[in-house]
DNA sequence: ACACCATAGTTAGAGCTCTAATGATCGTCA
DNA sequence: TGACGATCATTAGAGCTCTAACTATGGTGT
């Protein structure tokens, strides 16, 4: 099978090339791009878990726990343990950590802007619809395997 | 903005479907998915240099190096100096790796041809075209950002 | 009450990935 | 001939990512 028939080549291109354009603009910010999404989700959702949060980043726990440890050794978030519930700690962003998302969260913005003003509004829906069955395939199948 | 309306975040998250359902599927033949690609574009081009992989598998050099170095301690590849052209290393698959990659790859293509299946010949080019202008868009943006 | 299970968190280990810097070789051009 | 630039290869270092295995806590079942 060609790999230019493969639609997963052109898939991981696709995301790499963001990945790659996200990181050079948040390197001025000095922050990954993990580092940049969890602090994202961490400023909507202040005190989540680290498990909800390795969730909504669609990463694994132990990887969540990589780039929370980076975040804190740089001072960016502090993690507290529950009141009651002491098997959790709350994760909050700090005021350096909200001065750091401040100045990273538009030089992101500004990448999906960019992308999204390359289609149409029509184009858009297309392509996001397409890639959630993509993703709905390819999930059930990775259960299925085993 | 809302991460719904990211298109970054649909197209990471197909990608990293796509990544898990690949793994999941060669670590049965005992390789990674960069290993696999590595493995596959040397099967079609014996003899390649490790720059040129690195390029056709769209990683950097030392990336590339890391990869050749796991094959090469498996004894799935060899890497032999090229006759006059003393800077490179010829590399090519070993019998071994001939092994290996016969049976890896039916089980790549398997997820590839399951993914294609999911939708219409005009919906796989709609989506290879919006995402090939993703590419290029977040290439040149890259470019300018620098 | 006790066993069970789900969830949260962590550690260990392997592997991928990048940027930055270095060294080696070849071809070209003054 | 000698300098320059392009390409190839590599090393160092930081960070992300996974699977596997382990601990701890809280709720649920009999």
């Amino acid at each position: 099978m060609p790999v230019s028939e493969r639609l997963g080549s052109h898939l991981k291109r696709a995301a790499q090339a963001l990945s790659a354009a996200k990181q050079a603009t948040l390197k001025q910010a000095g922050l990954t791009v993990p580092q940049y999404a969890a602090l994202l989700y961490l400023s909507d959702n202040p005190g989540m878990s680290a498990a909800a949060l390795a969730r909504a980043c669609a990463v694994t726990p132990p990887t969540m726990n990589t780039v929370l440890k980076n975040l804190q050794e740089q001072g960016l978030i502090e993690r507290t343990p529950h009141e009651w519930h002491r098997n959790i700690l709350e994760t909050r962003l700090t005021e350096k950590g909200e001065r750091v998302l401040a100045d990273a969260d538009p030089r992101a913005v500004r990448v999906e802007r960019g992308l999204a003003a390359e289609f149409s509004q029509e184009e858009r829906e297309t392509l996001v619809a397409l890639l959630g069955r993509c993703i709905g395939f390819l999930e059930s199948a990775r259960q299925a395997e085993h």
